[in-house]
DNA sequence: TTTTTTGCAAAACCTTTGCAGTTGG
DNA sequence: CCAACTGCAAAGGTTTTGCAAAAAA
């Protein structure tokens, strides 16, 4: 199950920042953290731990990448979201808080602001009495890209 | 990934229902899928393959509820559906179009009628240009129960 | 030095697959 | 009879875990 962070949320920037709150709290600033959390300050989007892992040119192995990334979590610095069939996908915390939408099709991954889902949160919610939250799991769809190629098709 | 059934939709109303379609498509009503059959039709909500041989007693294999269940799905008399990181569920497809919802606390699983699912859908193609679809990757939350137990501890 | 963290290898979990034997039509 | 199906066992992909060696503070 997905852990919140203990501390009330931080805001990391940088490696610095979160370098400090791992030592903060006990634990230490290694480097296979530091080229975890680099390959994630590089990273567009979501990443999987195995990419992480294989993008190290054999720094890295897998588990300790996946305990990395655990500790990182509890930290509040990173999260990870479950996108269809795939590996779990990671991510650093930075600003605000997102959520996701994901293709099934392409398997794009879209982050938003969770505001701009507060609406489709509050119909749920109405409607069936469910608090939905679209971090951990996004919503799963079309695209716009892929919806269009559809309608030319079937539609 | 999931597919659609070649069929235009039909109805399945029992187990001749089905038996008769499977063997309209030169397939065979085996004990095997007699009995998984039997299990869905029984069953409250989705259920997981393992669970079905589990409860056939040792009458049944996994691998061959995996692949009888594959089987219904292509016919249309089933689909299936992901919940957090358990196991896929599944369930017949009675009646119009399901899509459902998921909670992350208790894992109930919430089936309701696609169309009420249309507002939210609208409003998300609307603000992100997703076609939502909650079918096989349900909205994930908490429930009004497990929310309520929440408002009175964390505020 | 002490505690945390790592690498490796093995296991766990869910699902798929190969194959030889069985069954349905 | 013959194609379709099954059980078993093994493997696939992702993630976790045990343990002894290595590294951070």
């Amino acid at each position: 199950m997905p852990h919140s962070p203990r501390s009330p949320r931080l805001e990391f920037r940088d490696l610095a920042d979160v370098a400090e709150a791992l030592r903060r709290e006990g634990g230490r600033f290694s480097a296979t953290r530091r080229l975890v959390l680099e390959a994630l300050f590089a990273a567009e989007g979501p990443v999987s731990a195995e990419r992480i892992a294989a993008d190290s040119g054999g720094a890295l192995d897998a588990s300790s990448v996946y305990r990395a990334l655990e500790r990182l979590e509890e930290l509040g610095a990173v999260r990870h979201l479950h996108v269809a069939h795939g590996p779990g996908l990671y991510a650093l915390i930075v600003g605000g808080e997102r959520e996701y939408l994901a293709c099934e099709r392409c398997d794009q991954v879209t982050a938003v602001d969770a505001v701009r889902l507060d609406p489709v949160r509050r119909r749920i919610r109405t409607d069936f009495g469910y608090e939905a939250r679209f971090s951990h799991f996004p919503i799963v769809g079309l695209c716009e890209r892929c919806r269009e190629r559809d309608d030319g098709a079937s539609g």
